[in-house]
RNA sequence: GGCGGCGUAGCCAAGUGGUAAGGCAGAGGUCUGCAAAACCUUUAUUCAUCGGUUCGAUUCCGAUCGCCGCCUCCA
């Protein structure tokens, strides 16, 4: 059974949707202002490989994915340019979706976009004011902190001694607010060329925390499993998510909170003064690949940090290759009928300890060992000529599970595809079957210098590409 | 100032009150015409440092040093 570390308790919690076979769950990603780096992949991928194991675990899932479109540095950026929001976002939002399906990750059910749903945002606003959560100033509507005594449940921000200690970097334009915690809901239009939207409750445009609460209620109910997201969103986003949701609705907003933990570069923090920046488009073009990076961020558990170093790239890289190949191999192999004990039982085993691994607050990295130790076996085997057909279904099958929630082995090339490689790997078989090794070599660095490397096995010869 | 996380081999790292998973890199070997791939062996008497609790601590407690994060619309 899975268990997750639940921020709201503190605590590792057995998962139980709402429903029977139903899971709920909400997804923060990231501003579309830019090209993502690969924090925001991270986490990205830390979603899907929820959203998927919740699949493996027979669940049916509905996931709504908020790709943030009105924000202050979008507003800055599109004025910049002279573009309107839609005009300036669409570039990244399309570029994100690209990064995305090339790092493996499903397409969530519903992916809401904020500019889509300011009726919606407007209408909680208007219910929150009428339960006297929200108050006017200067035609901007703030949340009143002080109608929500549970404020700060999620983050256990102690306020006492924080406000004292950071007072002098709350904002000048405390004046406007009854309180300096009280958070913006809804901004009136300062200048005449920012956004803003014509609603019910005036012209403006939302508060950045509305609308998560807005979109999540609409698609997954007032109530409901998972919310996922960076762990520096616990606060003041999901804090205030909180106090927006329940202040409106009077019931519990997210059973389960699920935060990922930020990536350090050099074991640094990853930022753009400190040149170590890194936006998934950046490894591509150095030559990485999707799956390799996607083995890497997704090798070491999410609640925790990991260091990205060029190295350990590298070395996830070697480790997707082996994969991959791992994978053809046992496709490829000619087996005699039957099965062999210890070939199945591996497989199952794989299973057994990858799902005890992912149950345990999706500890990625046991669950990766389990796979190595299946792959290792199974070589073994093979190389004595052990595998017996039921054998390698058991084991395809035990990846093909395995790989439904990590999908880390790729695709397998076809082999016979390409009849120019072949016929030259057939001209060096000859040529090694006359004992001509000079001629053989040669086609072999022929073949290399098209990037194309030769593997002789028992049953004929491999080719792969690089 | 308030709150939280982390420090495990060359690198990325899992983990536990009973003596250190896995991957990459390195070394030796098997296989091979030679390679490649795969496999085997090997690589931390030790888990930042110093104390304490315990029969026993890397794991619990305290202190120190170092790193990271939130409290600033940054995943």
């Amino acid at each position: 059974m899975l268990r997750i570390h639940n921020t709201l308790s503190g605590q590792l919690e057995e998962f139980r949707p709402l429903k029977e076979g139903e899971v709920g769950m909400y997804y923060c990603g990231p501003t579309v202002w830019d090209f993502g780096h690969i924090g925001n992949f991270r986490s990205a991928i830390a979603a899907d490989v929820l959203r998927r194991y919740l699949k493996f675990k027979g669940y049916r899932v509905t996931q709504v994915m908020n790709l943030t479109d009105v924000d202050d540095r979008i507003i800055t950026k599109a004025k910049e340019q002279n573009k309107t929001l839609d005009d300036y976002t669409a570039k990244y939002i399309e570029a994100f979706w690209e990064d995305f399906d090339a790092l493996g990750c499903e397409r969530p059910e519903v992916a809401p976009r904020a500019t889509r749903h300011i009726p919606e945002m407007a209408e909680l606003i208007d219910k929150l004011e009428k339960n006297n959560h929200a108050y006017r100033s200067d035609s901007s509507i703030y949340y009143r902190i002080s109608s929500f005594p549970d404020y700060g449940k999620l983050s256990k921000i102690n306020f006492a001694g924080n406000i004292a200690g950071a007072s002098e970097r709350v904002d000048t334009d405390k004046y406007e607010k009854e309180d300096a915690r009280d958070f913006a809901l809804w901004k009136a239009p300062a200048k005449e060329d920012e956004p803003s939207w014509e609603t019910s409750i005036g012209r403006g445009r939302p508060g950045w925390h509305i609308e998560c609460s807005a979109m999540s209620m609409k698609y997954l109910g007032e109530t409901f499993d998972l919310h996922l997201g960076g762990i520096d969103l616990v606060f003041p986003h999901h804090e205030n998510e909180i106090a927006q949701s329940e202040g409106a609705t009077g019931k519990p907003f997210v059973r389960y909170w699920f935060h990922f933990e930020h990536l350090k570069v050099e074991g640094e923090t990853m930022s753009k003064s400190k040149g170590n920046y890194y936006t998934f488009r950046d490894l591509t073009e150095k030559g990485f690949t999707p799956a390799g990076v996607r083995y890497f961020l997704l090798s070491v558990p999410f609640r925790k940090q990991l260091n990205f170093t060029f190295d350990a790239l590298r070395g996830a890289e070697k480790t997707v290759a082996s994969l991959r190949d791992f994978r053809a191999r046992v496709e490829e192999a000619r087996a005699e009928p039957g099965s062999n004990e210890k070939i199945s039982a591996a497989a199952k085993k794989a299973i057994g300890e990858f799902e005890a691994g992912m149950d345990d607050d999706l500890n990625t990295s046991v669950a990766l060992a389990a796979v190595h130790d299946l792959t290792r076996e199974v070589n073994t085997a093979l190389a004595r000529g052990d595998v017996r057909e039921e054998d390698k279904r058991a084991v395809l099958g035990a990846i093909d599970r395995i790989d439904s929630v990590l999908n880390v082995f790729g695709d397998s090339e076809p082999q016979n595809v390409d009849l120019e490689i072949q016929a030259l790997i057939t001209l060096r078989q000859e040529a090694r079957h006359r004992r001509d090794f000079n001629r053989a070599d040669e086609i072999r660095d022929q073949l290399l210098e098209r990037g194309i490397i030769l593997e002789d096995t028992k049953d004929g010869v491999r080719w792969k590409r690089k």
